[in-house]
DNA sequence: AGCACGCCGACT
DNA sequence: GTCGGCGTGCTC
């Protein structure tokens, strides 16, 4: 087993394969399948993944690997074989879907350097080099001297070297473990001169604070001796020094407050039984835990991870990033402690490089995170739970296009262990799993503290219109907004919507302030006087007059959270505000920040978008305002329907959570749409069996399932052709059964000055389908990527825009 | 993705 | 006649 397989790191057709390489002498034995190496490939070194070991090859000109770059496999044999799947499955590439497993530290930087190899004397070279032997490419190119050293290369004079390295920044710290006793200190202390005063110095503190390990920097700062006097002491044996890993824990300065297994209700023992008993058989099986809001779905999941824990298993609990709360984590934290690794996008790359170290070192049992925490290193996973499992964060929006709930079934099949799906709304496809028996259907249809759900109140806002009322809060939120602020309770308010306005129009000749690289209207934020494009960043200043007809007449439509912010200033001077969205939480530990200020009873409003409507729960909550429900129900999206009910159901539970009763206001211009009707009953069956009938009359999922094509090119004309003879090609491809729709403009048909066109393929059965996309990446990608063409395709698309 | 090899225009 | 443009094709 001397030659290696390996998956290159150049994200591109032709070499998305596995390389044969040698593997040296010294070497074998060593590496390892799932290690990450560095490989001679072509003229240059670049990492690569070993994927298997073998005898033989049929290459004759085998090159050697260079050297391996872990000491351990990054990937065992599970998670090699599951991103060879993904990569399959996602039509992406084997290098892509292994660096979406593991954390961005282990992607590899590579360095180019250029070295002197001659020994004469060289008035070009002198003056490069100095008294160097190597420098930079990237310093050589700025000083422009390239060409020279061409000149050089040539001559054999110097040469060009690459190397790998791994930003794996592991932390460490240098540590002294003492080697010798209590008795051969003092011996040693009394044989040392009286000038070495240091010596002595230290070795007191040694008796003073015996251990058997001493942080180095601890140690000279406490014991007041310096450098010098430690070596003294490393050479004379009394210690040994080694460094040791340190990890960066960002819960380092918060304490947990254990807390025991809480009864569970009836229902929740009648939910939690199926579990209990596929995770004691160690079987397979995916259930869908259907529980309205505040029902007690975490216990149930606390409970089931802590018997996959009692039989020495590991779990993985996957929560979306905007969930992804301290108030979530702090529940699993208190139940299993330090057992428990994070996994967010607020930790730094080298921070999520050292939980998942902890996972990889068998120092975590749990782990909680978002999406990508899906690839935990576990060996013996015994439990996956997705929460919010309809939440579209779980499907990734880059290439590999992977749907986490997809994985987690994939692993848990090879675990042989459950998986629970919980959710209050499930999606459409989860649900209409669990009716065909797919998935096992666990139902809390009760709340925790017997209350039933908050009565929820829709207003239509036209009838506020009518009604003389122009403002942004209707009557009835209003009053009772006055009501809670005098009550001292809180208020949460709702809107979809960030910046201040929508959009800005002349009133004279009805001009919009569009994105220049975008076809869409640019927000105007009051705070940073601009406007900006939500799609490409694009800002400008606010322009004083219409930029077509130099009127002064210009209009500001629509609302976002800064003008709501303003308005409440405005009519409700005396409550305090939080505001939370993109725009305030964008700084590292802002969130958080925001949340406790908000909890602590500092505010009594908090007003926010998206972020605001999952996995908070504050008790002193009694009224849940929703402004404008409408927003994404107009979104060219089929799922549109389902994301306004999923919303509103998901915001409506934060009130009354607790002792007290709470309160919902839902505003909106459409109030006699399904989607806002059945939020407002809180009946999601009734919802479901409607979407599904509309679903059905579309030829959506989960009647169908969905692969988008997406091309995007700067000249119209290129992107619209291309699309058209993809959309043509895969109508030969598919049968009668399959549908091909398109092309069309995307939705936004322009962003960052690329135009967009797609085409959509319904189908139910199409075994071929992936052999022939794989076909149209093949034929195009070679073909126009270097004319700026991009054809994506998703498979299963969460994102119709 | 790089980079080298390879075939056509403006210079010592 | 050579230096150098960037158009294909390969990388174990």
């Amino acid at each position: 087993m001397n030659i290696a397989t390996v998956i290159v790191d150049v994200p591109a057709l032709g070499t998305d394969r596995e390389f044969d390489y040698l593997i040296p002498e010294k070497w074998l034995g060593i590496i390892e399948p799932g290690m990450r190496v560095a490989v001679p490939f072509g003229p240059r070194t670049i990492q690569g993944y070993v994927t298997g070991l073998k005898n033989n090859t049929d290459i004759s000109k085998l090159k050697g690997i260079t050297e391996p770059l872990d000491l351990t496999p990054v990937l065992n044999n599970e998670l090699l074989a599951l991103g060879k799947w993904l990569a399959k499955e996602s039509l992406s590439f084997q290098i892509a879907a292994y660096q979406a497993m593991l954390p961005a530290a282990m992607k590899a930087k590579y360095e180019k350097k250029i070295r002197r190899i001659d020994n004469n004397a060289n008035p070009v070279l002198d003056h490069i080099f100095k008294d160097r032997t190597e420098i930079a490419w990237d310093e050589a190119e700025n000083k422009e001297q390239l060409p020279a050293l061409h000149k050089e290369i040539k001559n054999g004079n110097v040469e060009v070297i690459y190397s790998v390295k791994s930003r794996g920044s592991k932390k460490m710290i240098r540590v002294l473990k003492l080697m010798i006793d209590k008795v051969a200190i003092e011996n040693l202390m009394n044989s040392l001169r009286p000038s070495a005063s240091m010596q002595k110095k230290a070795l007191k503190y040694l008796l003073d604070y015996p251990a058997e390990k001493y942080v180095a920097k601890e140690l000279m700062e406490r014991s007041g001796v310096s450098q010098s006097t430690i070596k003294t002491l490393v050479n004379k044996n009394v210690f040994e020094e080694m460094q040791e890993e340190i990890y960066r824990d960002p819960y380092e300065h918060k304490n947990f407050v254990p807390t025991k297994p809480l009864p569970l209700t009836n229902e929740q023992q009648t939910a939690i039984k199926p579990v209990l008993h596929t995770i004691q058989e160690e079987k397979h099986d995916t259930f869908l835990l259907f529980g309205v809001t505040g029902s007690g779905k975490t216990e149930i999941y606390l409970q089931s991870i802590q018997a996959v824990l009692t039989k020495g298993k590991d779990a993985i609990v996957l929560v979306p990033e905007i969930a992804l709360t301290p108030q979530m984590v702090d529940r699993f934290k208190s139940r299993f402690g330090n057992d428990v690794a994070v996994l967010h996008s607020g930790l730094s790359i080298g921070e999520k490089y050292d939980e998942w170290r902890k996972i990889q070192r068998k120092e975590a049992k749990v782990v909680v995170g978002a999406r990508s925490a899906i690839f935990a290193p576990f060996e013996n996973l015994g439990i996956i739970i997705i929460d919010e499992e309809h939440e579209t964060s779980y499907k990734q929006e880059e290439t590999p296009r992977y749907h986490a709930r997809d994985v987690a079934i994939q692993r848990a099949a090879f675990h042989q262990c459950p998986v629970i799906l919980g959710s209050a709304t499930p999606s459409l496809e989860s649900f209409a799993r669990a009716k065909k028996d797919v998935y096992q259907l666990l139902t809390l249809s009760k709340r925790m503290n017997d209350r039933g759900l908050p009565p929820v109140s829709i207003v239509d806002m036209r009838e506020e219109m009518r009604n003389g009322n122009r403002s942004m809060f209707s009557k009835e939120l209003f009053e009772k907004m006055e009501d809670r602020i005098a009550k001292k309770e809180q208020i949460i308010l709702f809107l979809n919507r960030r910046g201040h306005s929508s959009f800005m129009m002349c009133r004279d000749c009805g001009y919009v302030m569009q994105c220049p690289h975008c076809d869409i209207s640019l927000t105007y934020h009051r705070y940073s006087n601009e406007m900006k494009c939500h799609y490409c960043g694009f800002d400008t200043g606010v322009p004083q007059t219409c930029p077509e007809c130099t009127s002064t007449h210009i209009r500001y439509f629509g609302t976002g959270t800064q003008k709501v912010e303003e308005e409440l200033l405005k009519l409700l001077p005396e409550a305090r505000i939080v505001r939370m969205d993109v725009d305030t939480t964008s700084r590292k530990g802002a969130h958080e920040k925001l949340l406790d200020h908000f909890q602590s009873g500092k505010a009594d409003i908090l007003l926010g978008t998206q972020m605001i409507a999952k996995g908070l729960d504050f008790p002193n909550v009694t009224l849940v305002g929703v402004l404008s429900a409408d927003t994404m129900l107009h979104l060219p999206d089929f799922r549109a329907g389902e994301k306004t009910f999923q919303l509103l159901t998901q915001v409506s539970g934060r009130a009354g959570r607790h002792e007290l009763v709470g309160e919902v206001i839902i505003q909106t211009y459409t109030p006699e749409h399904y989607s806002i009707q059945l939020a407002g009953l809180q009946d999601y069956e009734r919802f479901y069996q409607q979407e599904m009938v509309m679903r059905k009359v579309g030829s959506y999922p989960p009647f169908y399932y969905l692969v988008m094509i997406t091309v995007s090119h700067e000249d119209l004309m290129k992107a619209f052709g291309t699309t058209d003879k993809i959309a043509k090609y895969m109508g030969t491809k598919i049968s009668s059964e399959a549908m091909m729709l398109g092309p069309v403009a995307s939705s936004i048909p322009r962003i960052n000055d690329r135009y967009r066109y797609q085409c959509l393929i319904k189908y139910k059965h199409e075994p071929e389908l992936n052999t022939a996309l794989k076909k149209v990446l093949e034929h195009y990608q070679k073909q126009y990527i270097k004319e700026g063409l991009t054809i994506s395709i998703d498979v299963n698309p969460y994102m119709m825009m």
